[in-house]
RNA sequence: GGUGGGUUGGCCGAGAGGCGAGGCAACGGCCUGCAAAGCCGUGUACACCGGUUCGAAUCCGGUACUCACCUCCA
């Protein structure tokens, strides 16, 4: 749901665990099965069409708003083996244990694990187990599950023949098998939104270096999104806000208005911010549409970030920093407009489309005249007549039908703006 | 009970010992035939109580409120 890792993914080299929004697409054998049990006996929908369903859904959304693509989408289900041979490595070496029951589960033993809680800073003898918590096979309720026996009212296409019983793979298992399998037993980043970090980020640590992997070497975790003071759902109702806020406002100022917070911090999605998040564009594009106009002539000069934009950006991906220094750099923009230094307004557009392609904000404003289609064209034509038989009326002071003809046209949404170098129309 | 956050001006939202990030809104001015856009200006904000310091929104101690997670599921 965040640009985040599209801003990490974009500004360097580093190589990605995606997770957070990803765990869905990826965790579809969980999520199928818990959510096509609890519908309806008569629904016909399959787990792994639902969970399929679901993944489509966040894939366009993530696409709407300019989050750059996975390099892969690994599915849990085609990883099952691996999963298993961790769970028998683990077993192989004390640190994990099948059931004393029936039921075909296996174990993490986190007793056995002197690392275990090093992520979220617990300790384990604090560790409380929930009051309503089933015990079930576990020498310890602080044990987690790596392998579930199947359960009667479970589907058989999600149960798989393991050495411990038909069942299939638990939570936190199927990320450390995938991890190792394709990002290797090392790697830089592994992300995900703070609801995450324990129990699961503490768990696939836990197995992963408990297996003699290095796992992550760093963390990040983002900040969860509300929507109008309420905490997002983490199942179905995320791809319908996601839905619902792209029918409300662009796609770019949706991103803007992400990305405004800090990455850590909680964001609070209200219909305000969206509000706000749309002037604050409308600022960047009106800048690229003015200075575009003033430079015609000229070839656009690339120019680097401003270092104040790349410091604010260094230190712990400082975006509401950054954007701060966009805005002062359109701001200087816009000064240097009015006072026709036009050295110094190429260099700020430069700057200002540097920053804006450094945050993924995909501005169609970027030069006048954008939309070339025939609808566009021929309203043009039209407009055009009209501003002529304005500026007629002006050139003889008629302001009357000169105000009538604005008025008209502002109606009809087409914003006239009256500016020393003409006058200059928009779709507003 | 444990762990980790949060409380900043009308709103959003950075910052982290001295200089009022930035945006939105508001008000005044310049510009404009009038507007719009743009620019200039206007705010003594940091939950509360103590303490440290020449100086605290920022450090220390305490209080209040609030959010999240605590391995059932994902």
């Amino acid at each position: 749901m965040f640009p985040l890792f599209s801003l990490v993914a974009g500004i360097g080299t580093l190589l990605i665990w995606y997770y957070g929004g990803w765990s869905v697409l990826r965790d579809e054998l969980s999520i199928g099965v818990l959510m096509a049990a609890s519908v309806a006996a008569g629904d016909p929908e399959r787990w792994w069409a639902l969970a399929y369903r679901v993944e489509l859904e966040f894939s366009s959304a993530y696409a709407a708003i300019g989050i750059l693509p996975p390099t892969y989408e690994p599915r849990a289900t085609a990883s099952i083996g691996e999963m298993q041979s961790m769970i028998a490595r683990l077993i192989e070496r004390g640190h994990a244990y099948a059931a004393g029951d029936a039921s075909g589960d296996v174990y993490f033993d986190t007793a056995s694990w002197a690392g275990y809680g090093e992520l979220t800073a617990q300790r384990r003898e604090d560790m409380q187990d929930a009051a309503d918590a089933d015990p079930r096979g576990k020498r310890d309720p602080r044990d987690f599950a790596l392998w579930k026996g199947r359960k009667a009212a479970e589907p058989a296409t999600a149960s798989w023949p393991s050495p411990w019983g038909d069942g299939r793979p638990g939570w936190h298992i199927e990320c450390s098998a995938m991890a190792r399998r394709y990002l290797g037993d090392a790697f830089d980043i592994h992300g995900g939104g703070l609801d995450l970090r324990f129990p699961h980020h503490e768990n696939e640590l836990a197995q992963s270096r408990a297996y003699g992997d290095a796992f992550a070497s760093h963390w990040l975790h983002n900040g969860l999104v509300n929507v109008n003071g309420q905490k997002m759902s983490k199942s179905l109702g995320n791809s319908i806000f996601a839905h619902d806020v792209l029918a409300q406002a662009r796609p770019v100022v949706v991103r803007y208005a992400l990305a405004a917070a800090h990455y850590r911090s909680t964001i609070d999605l209200h219909d305000g911010s969206l509000v706000e998040a749309e002037a604050a564009v409308d600022r960047i594009e009106a800048f690229l549409l003015r200075s575009g106009r003033a430079l015609t002539a000229g070839a656009p000069t690339v120019l680097p970030v401003p270092e104040a934009f790349g410091t604010a950006m260094d230190d712990d991906l400082g975006v509401p920093q950054a954007l701060a220094v966009l805005h002062e750099t359109i701001r200087s923009g816009n000064a240097s407009l009015d006072a026709g230094d036009l050295a110094a307004v190429a260099r700020a557009r430069a700057e200002v489309r540097a920053m804006t392609a450094v945050l993924g904000l995909d501005l169609s404003a970027d030069a006048a005249g954008r939309d070339g289609s025939a609808a566009h064209g021929a309203l043009g034509a039209l407009v055009g007549q009209l501003l002529e038989r304005r500026a007629a009326a002006r050139a003889r002071k008629d302001f009357t039908t000169a105000d009538e003809i604005r008025d008209a046209l502002a109606a009809a949404g087409v914003l006239v703006e009256d500016g020393a170098d003409g006058t200059h129309w928009s779709l507003g």
